[in-house]
DNA sequence: AATGAATGAGCCTTCATTCAT
DNA sequence: GATGAATGAAGGCTCATTCAT
C-alpha cells in the first residue's frame, strides 16, 4: 500500500522528468515553460515546485538524470574485453558515444540538452564533468595513449582526443546546419551510427598511426 | 546636413550592433535584453525598435553582420595561391578558420554567436547557410577531393570535411567544458590558434593519405 | 482507548495552537503560513485544515484561547478585595493589564496577537470584544467613576478611561518604534511591569485627582 | 515641453502615491495587490515596476511620503510662539498630532498606515524614524522637561512624555476596537479632534502638575 | 530623428486547501 | 484519525514593444 504511494509519486517525478527532458531539449532552459513541461507530463503546474523546488533544480535533475541514464545503457567501452587492443577500444568508445548522442525514443533529448549545456553552460554542468565527462576524458586519453605509445600527459595525447571527441559531438552540435546543407540525408539511426562510428574509427586510426613527430612540442 | 544626420544614424546602427554583438555573444539570443543591449550602446531603449523593427531582426543583422566582416578579414584560403597544393590550402583553410573563431577584440563574438546559432538555431542561420557557409563546404569538400583523388560528390570526401570542421568547431562549441576540465590552458589567441591549425592539419594530413578504402560504402 | 485517541487529539490541537500562537504573533495574520505552523507543531501541513477547518478559523481559536488564558492567569484586580478604594483597584487593573501584555514564555504572543487584532482586525475580532474586552472597559469605567465621584455614563469617564488603557497599550503597539528610539532600554519584564505601573498609575491619579472641571461638555 | 513631459510623468507618480497610499492604509502592505493599486490609479499594471522598482519601494515611498505631507500640513507646535509657555507648547503638540492622525481626504490614509508600521514594522520604519519621529520625540521631551522643571534625560519625563503620546495614538491604534465598543460616537473630525486634544491636556497637565514625587527611581 | 514613458502579455512561484489512501 | 501528494488560483515581476512628443 505504502509501496503503491510511493510508486505513484516516482511516476509522478518521473513523468515530469520525462517532459522536461523533452521541452528543454526542443526549446532551451530559458524558453521552456513550466506550464508546458506540467502540461505535457499531465500534471498541474505547481508540481515542479512541489518535487523539485524550481524550475533550475528541475533542469540540474533532468541533465543528471540524461547523463546517467545514457551511460548506463551504452557505456563507453559496450562489451570490450579490458585486454582488447587499444584500437578495439576506441572503436567502441566511438560507436557508444555515437549510440548516446543519437539515441532515439525516450532518451532522445539527451544529445541535445547535452549540447546546450556545452555552448551556452549553467551551474549544472560542472556536476556533469566531475561526475561523467572527466572520467571519460581520461579514459579516451588513456586509449590514445595506448596507440601512439607516449605517456597520458603528453600535449599530443590530449590534441588528438580533442580530435575525436570533436568529431564525435559533431554531429549533433551542428545538426541544424548539417540537415540544412544535406536535407537528402535521413536522421541518423543506429545503423547510420554503426556506419558513422567506422568513418571516424577509420580516419582516427589513420591519423593515430601516422601521425608525424610534432615539430612545434615547446 | 541630411548626410550629417545620416552618418549620425549609421553610428548609432553601429553603436548597437556592436553592442548587440557582445551581449548576444555573452548570453545568447533569449536571455539578452533589449534593455541592456541599448545601455551598453549609449542609446535609448526604443532604439533598437526604431532602427532594426524587433529584436530578431536585430539578431540576424548582427548574425549577418559578424560572418560578414570575420569572412573579410580572414578569408578562407588567406594568401594562398590557387594553384597551391591542395595541402597547401587545406592548412589555409583550418587556420583562417580558427582565426576567425578565436579573435579577440571587436569581432570577438563572432564565434560565440555562430556556436550558438548552431546548436540553437533561429530563423537567420538560413540566410547564413546559403551566403557564407555553403561555399565554404564546397570549398572544403573540393580541397578533400582533391587530395583523396576522388569526386567531390564522394561519401567520403564529404564525411572527411566533416572531420575536419569539426576539429576546428571543437574549441567553441565546447570552450565551457575544456576550461573546466583544463583551467591551466591559457585562452587560445593568434599564436595558440597557429599551433592548434598545425596539429589539426597534421592530424588530418595522416589520416587523408593513409585512409584505408573503404569496406561499407552501400 | 478511545479516550487515548482523544487525547492524543486534543495534544495535536494544542501543538498547533502553540505553534499558531507564536508564529501569528511574529508575523501576523496574513505573513503567517499554514506550513511554517505545522512545521514548528511537528505536525502534517494538512493538520491545520482537518482540526480547525481552515486557516481563519485557527487564528480565531489562538486569538479565544490566548484571551481566556492570559486573563485567567491575570486577572483584572488580581488579588484586591472588592471593598478596596478605588485608587487601589486602578494600581491592580493596571498592573495586571502589563503583566498580560509583557507575559512571557508560552504565552508571550498574547500581547503582540492582540494588539495586531486591535490595529488590522479580523473577524475574530468581535468575539473577543463581546467576551473579554467589553466587560473589562466596564470595570475599568466603575473604578474611574468612583474616583471622580460621576456617573459611569460620562463623557469625562470614558475619555479618562481611555487615557489609561491607552498607557497600558502603548508599550505594545508602539514597541517596534520605542525600541528603536531607545535601543538601551532593556525589554520588559515583570520587575519593569511594575515599575511601570507605578509611574502610569501615579500620573494617572495626579491627573484623575486634579482633573478641573470640564468647560467642554456641550 | 519638456515641463509638460516631467509634469506628466509626476502626475502618474503621484496618482500611483495616492492610490497607493489608500490600498496599504485600507489593507496592508501584505494584503495590498499592485494590480490593484494600479486600477485604481488608472495605470498599467507594470506602472510600480517602472516608476518605483518594486512593491516594496513603493510602500517605503508611500510611508515617507505620508509624513512628509502630513507634518508639512500640521507641524507639531502649529502656530505657537517659540515663547510661548510650555503648557501652550504641549496643547500644539498633542492638536497637530491627533490632526495628522484624524486627517481626511487625501491624507486620510497617514494614520492607519502609521499605525500598522509601528505594529508590524517594515525596514522603511527606520528612515521615518530616523526623519521625524526621534525629532518630535526630543521635542516633547523638551516640553515635558520645562513643565516638570527637570533634565530632558530624566526618566519621569521620558516616561511623561510616553504617557503623552500613547493617548494621541490611542485613538488611532484602537480605532477598529472603539468603534466596536462605542458605535455610537461620530468619527473624530477637527471638531472632535480638538475636544479630544482639549481633554488630553487637561488630563496630562494635571497630572504633569501634581506628580508625587516618584520614590521608585533607583 | 529619437526619446522616455507607458503598456500588456506572460512566467515563475507561493500557498491554502483538497483528496486518496 | 491522519497523512503526503497534488491542486488551482492568484500575485509580483520581467521585458519587448508602442506611443506621444
Amino acid at each position: 500500500m505504502v509501496e503503491a504511494i510511493d510508486a505513484a509519486q516516482v511516476a509522478t517525478r518521473s513523468q515530469i522528468l520525462e517532459a522536461a527532458g523533452e521541452v528543454f531539449a526542443e526549446v532551451g532552459f530559458r524558453d521552456a515553460k513550466v506550464r508546458d513541461i506540467c502540461q505535457r507530463a499531465g500534471v498541474n503546474s505547481a508540481a515542479v515546485n512541489y518535487h523539485f523546488g524550481d524550475k533550475e533544480t528541475l533542469y540540474a535533475e533532468v541533465l543528471r538524470y540524461s547523463q546517467a541514464r545514457a551511460i548506463e545503457k551504452y557505456p563507453p567501452l559496450l562489451d570490450v574485453a579490458p585486454t582488447a587492443p587499444p584500437e578495439e577500444k576506441l572503436r567502441a568508445f566511438i560507436f557508444s558515444f555515437l549510440l548516446r548522442v543519437f539515441e532515439k525514443g525516450p532518451l532522445a533529448w539527451h544529445g541535445k540538452i547535452t549540447s546546450r549545456e556545452m555552448v551556452d553552460p549553467t551551474a549544472a554542468l560542472d556536476a556533469i564533468i566531475v561526475d561523467k565527462i572527466r572520467p571519460m576524458a581520461e579514459q579516451l586519453r588513456g586509449i590514445v595513449a595506448e596507440i601512439l605509445h607516449r605517456p597520458v600527459t603528453d600535449e599530443t595525447v590530449r590534441l588528438c582526443s580533442f580530435s575525436i571527441v570533436s568529431q564525435c559531438v559533431f554531429y549533433h552540435h551542428c545538426r541544424p546546419v548539417l540537415t540544412r546543407l544535406y536535407p537528402d540525408q535521413p536522421p541518423l539511426d543506429t545503423v547510420g551510427a554503426a556506419r558513422l562510428a567506422d568513418h571516424i574509427t577509420r580516419f582516427t586510426l589513420a591519423a593515430l598511426h601516422h601521425l608525424p613527430v610534432s615539430t612545434t612540442t615547446p
